[in-house]
DNA sequence: TTGTGCTTTCAGTTATTTGTGAAACTTGGC
DNA sequence: GCCAAGTTTCACAAATAACTGAAAGCACAA
């Protein structure tokens, strides 16, 4: 029974074939994860060009982006850059080289570090705002009414500070550690 | 120094200017809620009714919320209905009455738990999904390229999962438990 | 079974968000 | 300075999401 040694060439062939597949199922995450974004509430095209990046080997210039997901520049520059002020995108440039490229976070404790402190921003903050005032402007008031109001002003006040509190904490927290007090928690 | 007995009148004279200034801080919560509805990917009238009601002394019926927010019948239907499905708000009927009244949840844990519940089911859970089958449809490739993806696809769905599973721990804890274990993680 | 009071649906309209493409701007090298 | 490669902006167009109003549906009471 002939042990035989395989040719280059045919240790090559399924690596053909992976190579298609795995375009394949690259593209459908991008498309998915688009999907996915717009119910997150986030636009379309910069859920795309995250899932893209997030899977792309190296980084990728503006133009690589645009022919990778068919996209006009401006709206390639503009996701690109959203994605960097959400801390989720870095720009990189290479020596000698004027362009710019576009690299993103792959660590997923890390993406969701950044995800929770930009809704706790976004989100939180503004509510924060808005109840603190209404229960300010409330304060003192003598109908059944206006002391119901304030009450649950103020509710809402102590739990949107609690909560935002908390996304701070988690969100300082180095990836070990976070999960081993997860762990202990909820073993 | 006479201890002078108010008149009746005068007692009530104060409330006169708290209806309206409670009514006026009533309308801008519902408008403000409304804006933060949209950032939250929210539609801006369901985030309104819910602010409405949750300010409500009592169960309102679709036509006072139409009334009240000004919008069409289909459109306050609409927006009811849905947060009924999100389990924020819950329909009350009068005996002897036909028509529908509408009361929404007003404990601060309890609209956490189930918002909480809801966007795990709604964006959680299909992320996972789509991890899950792309990790699943890379299994075993050669190439380094292959290799890197599964492995980002999977780290992914760990940590989706694992965050999907704190989910629902943390929304099954009440109020007491809850704040009690936040209090000894962060003091 | 018919009328009444209310709920639900939906085709068409309106508003809002997102995307395009080209022009304007910036920067560094010659 | 002036050109070339690249980035940024923005008026307008396209796509998507939300809302309206009216008609259809339903269920109970007479």
């Amino acid at each position: 029974m002939g042990l035989t040694i395989p040719k280059f060439q045919d240790l090559l062939k399924p690596m053909k074939g992976e190579r298609d597949k795995l375009a394949a199922v690259r593209e459908e995450f991008v498309s998915q994860w688009g999907v996915m974004g717009t119910q997150w509430g986030i636009n379309r095209t910069m859920a795309q060009i995250h899932a893209l990046l997030m899977t792309a080997p190296e980084a990728m210039s503006t133009d690589e982006v645009m022919e990778a997901l068919e996209i006009s520049r401006g709206n390639a520059h503009t996701n690109l850059k959203e994605l960097v002020s959400w801390g989720l995108v870095r720009i990189v440039t290479r020596r000698g080289e004027r362009k710019e490229y576009f690299e993103a976070e792959k660590d997923v404790w890390e993406i969701f570090r950044r995800i929770t402190e930009q809704r706790k921003r976004r989100e939180l903050d503004p509510a924060l705002q808005v109840v603190e005032r209404c229960a300010e402007e409330t304060r003192g008031m003598q109908t059944k009414e206006g002391k119901d109001f304030h009450r649950q002003m103020g509710e809402l006040q102590e739990f949107v500070a609690f909560a935002s509190k908390m996304g701070d904490r988690v969100a300082s927290l180095p990836h070990g550690k976070a999960m081993q007090l997860a762990m202990k928690l909820f073993g």
